[in-house]
DNA sequence: CGTATTTCTTAACTTAGGTGAACGAGCCAT
DNA sequence: ATGGCTCGTTCACCTAAGTTAAGAAATACG
């Protein structure tokens, strides 16, 4: 399982035997079964997640209907909004797969950032990346009508299609389970 | 200007007077006419801005129609997609008002952040909270129809419907100007 | 197993955004 | 001034998503 961990984190920086020792036994492996909630609506939390196998997502409850916004699958990082605010959580985070992640919280973070400056620098690197990747997909999402948005994600995650349940993946693309239920009917009409 | 600056970063972490002194003869101070293009789209660039005084958005070309889907304004960053991807732009940066800016270079960022640790460290924590914020802001988006967003818009941000155009403002908000017009016909009714 | 629950689909109807066009207001340039 | 632009608004019509409801299919669970 580290082995997964260290060789994403090869793709950006080279670890030197030392920094891998001091990562090592820090005991941030976790296996989670399939509907645990890692964080609810409401709750202080300073654990962020970095995803090795399976999926989690995040969902807000409104008006008792819950809205998934965000699905995170293998080798990608979630550090939640209330763990950078320090302020409750306005979302859930839960596993939609039995899910191995790393967990890691803010103290440890800052520690690690301590000794090893070049883990900070990778830590930098990761969120300008990603900053600039949500940017874009925000801007997809404003400039696309919903049919669109759905065969943009057939195109760019089309696992998540298959392994995320319908009504979660109607209200990741802005919409109601049933418009995603009619507009698959018809671009399928189309086709033919 | 060196003052809005240092100010803006003395919110987050203490400068010292040979930090300060590495940062003031950078000469990143820039001061552009209304309509100026900072950014078009295909061009490769490792310019990131950040603005003092004024207002800049991001806008794609599509089918012929501008789709504006961000607006920088006081005290605002923007490290473009391109930067950080070195890859072509897929959209452009344009000025809306008389704005001044500060304009670093990757290499720059580069030169400073390894001289000085702290201000890696003190650009990993605002792209972090940057990150989490755009997540929130996307979330938002999805969760509510145009209606909900324009009202949202009015409170968090109302400086922006006063000094932007009406038909930038739609697109940012995912709709045409037509429709925002309506909508904002429909409020006024109600609250009669 | 079989029952209960959740999930997905379909349909009829309502509502709101998209489209195309027209008009007036403001702005710029000549 | 005046003609040309862009911009914002309004209208009528079209299209697609929201809503409500019902039933079928898949899943979970005792």
């Amino acid at each position: 399982m580290q082995d997964v961990l260290f060789d994403f984190i090869s793709k950006y920086i080279t670890l030197t035997e030392e920094e891998k020792n001091a990562i090592a036994p820090l005991d941030i492996f976790r296996s989670v079964k399939k509907g645990t909630i890692l964080l609810e609506e409401g709750q202080k939390s300073n654990e962020s997640y970095f995803v090795l196998q399976g999926c989690i997502r995040t969902y807000y409850i409104i008006d008792g209907e819950e809205k998934t916004t965000a699905f995170y699958t293998e080798m990608e990082a979630l550090s939640p909004h209330c763990v950078v605010s320090k302020t409750p959580s306005q979302y859930y985070v839960s596993c939609i797969e039995d899910t191995i992640l790393t967990v890691s919280n803010t103290d440890m973070e800052a520690e690690i950032n301590g000794k090893f400056p070049r883990f900070e620098s990778l830590c930098r690197i990761l969120s300008e990346q990603l900053l600039a990747k949500e940017r874009i997909d925000f801007d997809e999402f404003k400039t696309s009508l919903p049919e669109q948005r759905y065969l943009n994600l057939l195109q760019k995650r089309p696992d998540l299609i298959q392994r995320v349940p319908q009504h979660q993946l109607a209200s990741y693309l802005g919409i109601k389970p049933q418009s995603l239920s009619r507009l698959r009917a018809r671009i399928l009409e189309k086709k033919s």
